[in-house]
DNA sequence: TTTTTAGACTAAATCGTTTAAGTTTTGATG
DNA sequence: CATCAAAACTTAAACGATTTAGTCTAAAAA
């Protein structure tokens, strides 16, 4: 790598003094126009970049942030990845993956490194309910936003900026649409008991299925950690059960996919046999022959909004103010609920 | 934010200098034992961070690299980017992820602002077969790895550095597979010709469907620029012709996928009427009812060898040679093809 | 006892930029 | 033509670390 010319090397190359190019360069009062001309045709012809290190040593500003997802191969990740870092990008400002595979130790050594590399802020999509790392950043008053999973832990909920979905809403629709198509078995494949998605999704279907009139059999509720395996997995042992479940709600897409499987690996029909709903909307979902009902989860919404909050947070330091933003979720009817065959019964 | 503490608070504290507090947190000789853990006890009791753009500045490395994909949510990338991201965070570097939406506009003003951010490397994802970006950065001796595509505009073809599958056998086994399968009218839906891996895979299929004695016609090629839209598009197209295609070859499984829903809303059956090989073993591929033929792609291994050969590159720089390595490709044989259906006719 | 030398430590320069505090030049005003 | 303010420009001090070139002390060697 070649050495870069530096504002000095300019200087002395237009005779003036280094303050004279650094005012030159950045717009600021202070030279003349000839000079100012002058010196930026010397800069260009110089190929001149400024030393970011420097900038940043002195502004203490890296015009970086952190985004931590639990692993970008998770189907649910790219698109909310994407909102973030357009939004990030069209500000100046770019953006640092991390993927912590779910693991509260890789979380807390990657917001060390980030903040170790002066990132101005995070934007953080693996919370659970009960962070131990979020009110350490509180506390220094570091920058950063929840998005799609909050910390339920007070005072610290209280507290924080976060873009989430309406998840308990979302649920409540999956519970109240699979009970009118006649189903009173529902199997749930619950994400993480951990996070804030999981336990509002577990409550927001109970509630229906409880407002419907309908005692619960808690049996029929499994934790699967988002994971597609161990949704599969339970699955099979749901379905070998007797009475089976008549319907699966999972919580997110990935691992009703691994739902779907177990059922028809069991050689049962969906939606005949078994009715299936999703969450999240992830492209494969609309797929013919995978048709699944699912719920919208605005990935891209989520990651540009909450990009865009930190950014004006980072930027705007007077403000003082929390934002704590729900979207709306919509329940997207395909053929795996089996609506379309006969709408609802009740 | 709260200022950190710097070396000089504990340069003061211990009653030292801060050369003897720099010596004695990097364990270098030039501080005795007893004052080396005095001081460390002192940095480590006011939570001591050595700001990094203080030492980026003297060292001039920033432990980060760049990722330039076309877009995180094409379902190709995420693999790719964990691969990298995995290698990265091990040699304790970071990952700074940029999506092009397939311009070479943005891909530059990408380019330039990771240089100007004194990344010490990129992965680049987006290659184009002349892409005019690679000679500067050849020029200018800056570190980086193609990774999927490469450049094929000489000279500059022979000295990057980059890890790549074998497209053309990979394509060449797919259209020696259709047509020992029976197919004659095989539809190419082929990515973008400015890509070399693009047209190593019309090459490839050309060259096998050649060998076999069968002579190609080109109405049946298209180009699609790895879209899904666009394949879905094209293929409605060619379906309506007289004679239709009996066989569809899309160069990614993302286009594959487009063409599925374009057969399948023309009422047709696949493999019965139409036969489907894509290109890369996505992960969706491989679900029950969609069960595409594929060609893997390797794309967690591409990341992570093109990772580890841009860190050795950055950290080693005596050494002075080009990796060139070329992943082999294997046919995953489902049921979008139709082998399982008849086996080989010829 | 004197000389040598290794070890412990420090002062000051450096990295490349910005910025606060001057100084000089220019041109307008009375 | 003297006066003064604004404009143009410079000097020097940051920012927070590392590094080079010392200095000083104490123990070992002569």
């Amino acid at each position: 790598m070649k050495k870069n010319a530096t504002i000095k090397d300019i200087a002395r190359a237009a005779n003036v003094s280094p303050t004279a190019v650094s005012m030159a360069l950045n717009s600021r009062t202070g030279v003349s126009d000839a000079t100012r001309q002058r010196i930026q045709a010397i800069a260009r012809e110089m190929d001149y970049q400024p030393n970011y290190f420097a900038q940043s040593l002195i502004s203490r500003k890296s015009h970086s942030i952190g985004l931590i997802v639990t692993s970008i191969s998770d189907p649910f990740y790219p698109e909310l990845a994407l909102g973030v870092e357009e939004v990030v990008i069209e500000r100046g400002y770019s953006t640092i993956l991390c993927n912590t595979k779910r693991s509260l130790e890789i979380e807390r050594h990657v917001l060390d490194m980030l903040r170790s590399k002066n990132v101005d802020g995070v934007i953080l999509a693996t919370a659970t309910r009960d962070d131990p790392h979020i009110q350490p950043l509180l506390d220094m008053r570091f920058p950063f936003v929840l998005v799609n999973r909050v910390i339920t832990e007070f005072p610290a909920a209280r507290k924080v900026n976060y873009v989430i979905m309406d998840s308990y809403s979302g649920a409540y629709e999956a519970g109240k649409h699979l009970y009118r198509l006649g189903h009173e078995r529902i199997a749930i494949i619950a994400g993480s008991l951990q996070t804030s998605t999981g336990t509002e999704r577990i409550n927001g279907t109970l509630q229906a299925l409880k407002d419907s009139g309908l005692d619960y059999d808690r049996s029929f509720l499994v934790e699967c950690g988002f994971e597609r395996e161990a949704a599969y997995q339970e699955s099979l042992r749901l379905l070998d059960q007797n009475p089976p479940p008549s319907a699966f709600f999972a919580h997110d897409d990935n691992m009703v996919l691994g739902v779907r499987e177990a059922v028809l690996e069991r050689g049962l029909r969906i939606p005949e046999d078994i009715a299936l709903v999703g969450y999240d909307n992830i492209q494969t979902t609309a797929l013919s022959g995978i048709d699944l009902t699912t719920i919208t989860a605005k990935q891209y919404e989520m990651g540009a909004l909450g990009a865009k909050i930190l950014l004006d947070i980072i930027e705007d330091t007077t403000r003082n103010m929390i934002n704590q933003i729900t979207l709306e979720t919509e329940l997207i009817i395909r053929k795996s609920c089996g609506y379309h065959l006969q709408g609802y019964c009740r």
